[in-house]
DNA sequence: GTTAAAATGTTCCCGAAGAAAACTTATACC
DNA sequence: GGTATAAGTTTTCTTCGGGAACATTTTAAC
């Protein structure tokens, strides 16, 4: 409702999706909306910042709060210490009894973590594996793992659970239409978790996720235009933020960029294209050039001539690089920034920023469960919390 | 206010650009603005059609309409035929009085229209050129067409002027940065436009109003992810629309496809880089093998393997072709659409639909006109319209 | 220590907005 | 001409946020 001035957006909003009216509720629903989204991702706040940063009535503030805390999202807390002069603001935190499980399965390992709704990592169960999982392995895995956390976390209420998955993931949230290393085809995972845990389950792509928790706690929050790329066992996984929005495309195959062709005469790629750029640069090839300098070099020229195609079609404000495209930005740092500015096509060429993410091993579950929040965060009032146990 | 649910969208929302609360009078504006969209794209429609789908009370809408007729931006006529059983609903149409200008300097020609608030172009001036125009000379040219065109439109209220310009524009819709074709570098090309006709004006790149005309009136209407490419004197334009909002990138440089990287051992472009689309399926080029069917093959799959790889970065719903890539389209239509469905890597490759832009020469004028009318449909109580004189 | 100033929380009232119900009007169908 | 139906109109009601007045709590000045 205040994103009418899109003057200096980095996307103009142009129809509304859909042209529906608005009825007085909404009102409110956005309020509460955007005081639970304030303490999630900007921590423990007093009502006077809540104030300030909404724009709202101070009187305002008190009522909408106040219905947070009935619902036991939030709690307020006297100020420890004081600012300054006048009476000391309450504190607004959210409560990390309130949570959400997070899954991610791989073809080493499956995992499962609960996350509170302030972003920590509360609790997690790692199981490696010898041979990719089944889907029926990981929906085991997900059950028993779950218990465990309940029984470690008592008194938490859930909010649902997500699952980053690597692979094509439908748009519709539930069916893996194709995660090749893991062998899934057409398995409708959010339905079978549901089934499983009783709980309101959403799937995405691995590198979505990772990019939804970088952009919530890691290197690229608050930044609304960012292109995302992590290389990882499974291949290259892209993502892209633009204008504060995942790009998810018609179908939710959007982001693909590690099978974005980067050389014409290249090799044959796994899905059976050439030049991919999951090819040219991918986890064998760079451990086998990995002391070799000038081949280490030629290998971060492709990532800067990615990284300068990707300027092209988005000019992101930040290009992310995760997992071991991550480490090859590290090893040529400043070949690759200096690369990519020269291939560029855009002027001001010099305020191309790229960065490596910052969040670990935690990245997936963090986003897996920012996918899961989504519902609470967009209507607190409108989603019903499930004990955990 | 109505975006929470983005459950099947293309985009997903993450965070609200600003958590501003909201007042109760942005509900009104809302729902102002949803009315006036609804007929602005949509024509003319009753009231119990836009109660329908808007979900609002049809008292609710009968105070709307009130308002927005007393703004003189819509009338009500009696329904010339009745559908059926009961009162007849009255019709709400937009006012043809309701125009933005629009102008459209390019290497050959200059261009003004005005474009009434329901899309249809009430008058154009047009002026060849010989040299590219300076921007001296396109403001006088609309200083002159707007006067000549205000003597033609008597009553008519002019909400503000756009501009549709070959070359890279700042997202402040104001600063040219880059035309080459033109040779305008660093030209405040909206302040002096507002300068000299005393009107709000924006400015924006030829190819995203392109596309914004196609989405509004043309082939790309209502579809909300969409890959534009348009082929001109100029080179390559391109755009995208990502969930309904136009891609525009921390600059305003995004969907600059033309400079892709499509061939790595490519020619030399006029940007200095190597291999871009521009440079191999250019104009020129296209009109030297236009007798040769093998050749006319090989830039269709030129063509073919761009749109492959945009269709693995954006996953749209329609890749919208216009100028001479329009024409080769035509020509070589099942060729192009085969080899892009065969190059895509994403599943499904079938569901692949290219198609030609649909609005000739009106198109930029309409697009520019779009960006004009853009504040008049966010908020139509608050925007003044001047008189057209 | 007392007092003033400042900042915030709290309470109560107000206007605006849309919903809903009741009433009115206009059309089709019999 | 009577009736059913659909929509416009008017009136009343509820909800929401804003704002003023008052209460509370701290710092700073004297």
């Amino acid at each position: 409702m205040t994103e009418e001035q899109a003057g200096e957006a980095a996307t103009a909003p142009v129809r509304p999706a859909t042209a529906r009216g608005s009825r007085n509720d909404h009102t409110r629903r956005h309020n509460l909306s955007a005081l639970i989204r304030a303490v999630h991702y900007g921590g423990p706040l007093t009502r006077a910042q809540l104030t300030r940063e909404t724009g709202l009535n101070r009187s305002t503030i008190g009522g909408l709060v106040a219905e947070l805390a009935a619902l036991d999202l939030v709690a307020e807390d006297a100020a420890a210490e004081t600012g300054g002069v006048g009476r000391p603001s309450l504190i607004v935190r959210p409560r990390r009894e309130v949570v959400a499980l997070a899954l991610h399965p791989d073809v080493d390992a499956i995992e499962l973590g609960a996350v509170a709704i302030d972003g920590t990592v509360l609790a997690r169960r790692r199981a490696s594996v010898d041979a990719p999982p089944t889907p029926r392995d990981a929906l085991a895995f997900a059950w028993e793992a779950a218990r465990e956390i309940a029984d470690e976390l008592p008194g938490s209420r859930v909010v649902g659970i997500g699952a980053a998955v690597p692979g094509l993931v439908a748009i519709d949230g539930d069916t893996i239409v194709d995660a090749p290393h893991l062998g899934w085809r057409s398995f409708a995972l959010a339905t079978a978790l549901t089934d499983a845990l009783e709980l309101p389950a959403t799937v995405g792509n691995d590198a979505n996720m990772g990019l939804r928790a970088e952009w919530s706690y890691g290197a690229a929050r608050g930044v609304d235009s960012v292109v995302y790329l992590n290389g990882s066992a499974s291949g290259i996984g892209g993502a892209a933020l633009v204008g504060g929005r995942m790009l998810r495309g018609g179908r939710g195959y959007g982001g693909e960029f590690g099978h974005m062709m980067i050389r014409s005469d290249g090799d044959v790629c796994s899905c059976g294209r050439t030049g991919c750029l999951e090819t040219e640069l991918n986890a064998p090839r760079l451990d086998a050039v990995a002391h070799d300098a000038a081949e280490l070099d030629a290998l971060a020229g492709t990532l800067a001539t990615a990284i300068a195609n990707l300027e092209c079609a988005f000019d992101p404000d930040l290009v992310l690089l995760g997992g071991y495209l991550g480490a090859l930005y590290d090893a040529r740092r400043d070949l690759v920034t200096a690369r990519a500015r020269e291939l560029a096509f855009r002027p001001e060429a010099d305020d191309i920023v790229v960065a490596r993410a910052a969040l670990g091993g935690n990245r997936l579950l963090i986003g897996a469960a920012e996918r899961a929040f989504a519902p609470l965060l967009s209507d607190p009032a409108g989603v019903e919390l499930r004990p955990l146990a």
